[in-house]
DNA sequence: CGACCTTTTGAACTCCATCAAGCCTCGTGG
DNA sequence: CCACGAGGCTTGATGGAGTTCAAAAGGTCG
């Protein structure tokens, strides 16, 4: 489900640096650390780990879009979130030494940098800094989770597809003229799904924003006037 | 809101001593955090922080029922779970350093033990199993949380409700006869508060599952005669 | 161009929210 | 001891939102 790329550049280096969990890594280990990272390409629809399997070290995005997900014991899929370039994944299952809770799949061509599970320990042990970045990362996500489950219960699917659509209109737009146009990183299914709705709800969900002129759509390209607008329409409460 | 009760055996003896994340602290400590730790009582509908406020600590639950909810920008409240006796709360504010993101309120008369911040920070950096076992509840609270985001999304209602039923009956249920007997401790709109529904579906969910006989009740007391069966009701599909 | 997949649209149905009224329980005070 | 009132809980009727099934419309790629 993957192949080896060559790596080409320290991992003190990424391009993604502020966010590496690395920074910490006193200066004698950095030089283990690029050695023993492995770099890795994985084509869309790859999985980069899977649910209920063991976890085997950490991973650092340094290309694509993932999606992590959970498979519920009666079959539906629920996907929990998108990650991106920059973000480390398995840190939870890494930190309890268990199973990993979430598949990954990479949603786009990707590329991530893998540390064996055997070595991350040893560079955690070597550096406090690297573990309580670690901590801190699980500790932020463990507030996103809990503001997402708010806002599942308490804003309407509107609502929160317009969350959705800004949040993905800031990180993949680009300006053009007066407007942010993007294009999707995700499917409409998968869409929503993140919202845990059906496809054809989404598609009328759709219609409404298009028709209130929040949004214009082709496709799986979108683009707004006014992402402001969009994020007032996303903190509506149900009834708004 | 409080009031100090006196101290009568130290934490390392606490009756839900498997649980407290103490165990780890060095013998020569032990008084000290004997020493620090304050006492108090809360009445029934008393809070013991508030989302927002700065982290003032960790507090062990010794007595009571406690619910742990989050107001929405909007003002809609969401009550993400009840803790019980054993369990410690403010752990992530306090790891964080960062203010509280839910407000913890006493559902009964409850007695709680609290070690102040500074303090708490002292004893875990002599002791990093402290430290670690304080993650690890985080950590653990996360898993719980994405489980909890996925019922949401692929469980219908009056499965969600089965669990919640179950894990209630498991957690305050006592044998009479055949049956299991639970006096709950929440109120009506407290559980359709934790469901993230309005208090009369929750009631017309109540008459159905006593139509299908998986439940009785009358007030807050409710029964089952299985608890198997009111797990399997709630591992089942939407469609189910 | 045609085959295939994704997305949209339509119609019927289910479920939940809302508003409104009635009921039950418990504590108060006569 | 009973009448009363307040609050929590239940029940009914209605409307809106989402699901489901079915079919049409776009897109993509050989």
């Amino acid at each position: 489900m993957s192949f080896d790329l060559p790596v080409t550049r320290s991992c003190i280096d990424c391009q993604y640096g502020k966010h590496t969990p690395w920074h910490g890594v006193p200066a004698r280990r950095i030089q283990a650390l690029d050695r023993l990272r492995r770099r890795r390409g994985l084509n869309e629809g790859n999985t980069l780990f899977r649910q209920d399997a063991p976890n085997e070290g950490l991973h650092c995005i340094s290309q694509g879009v993932f999606s992590l997900s959970i498979t519920h014991e009666n079959g539906t899929d629920v996907l929990l979130r998108l990650a991106y370039p920059g973000d480390t994944l398995g840190v939870r299952a890494f930190l309890r030494g268990t199973p990993h809770q979430t598949t990954a799949v990479a949603l786009t061509e990707a590329a991530v940098c893998t540390i064996a599970r055997r070595d991350a320990l040893k560079l955690t042990q070597d550096a406090p800094g690297v573990y309580k970045e670690l901590v801190d990362r699980c500790l932020a996500e463990m507030d996103r989770a809990e503001t997402s489950i708010v806002e599942q219960a308490c804003l309407s699917n509107r609502a929160r597809l317009c969350r959705l659509l800004s949040d993905l209109l800031e990180r993949h737009g680009k300006p053009v003229g007066t407007r942010l146009v993007a294009r999707l990183p995700i499917s409409r299914g998968t869409m929503a799904g993140m919202l845990g709705i059906q496809p054809e709800s989404l598609s009328r969900l759709f219609s409404r924003l298009k028709a209130d002129r929040l949004i214009a759509l082709s496709g799986r390209n979108v683009s707004t006037g006014s992402l402001a607008a969009l994020r007032a329409e996303a903190t509506r409460a149900a009834d708004g």
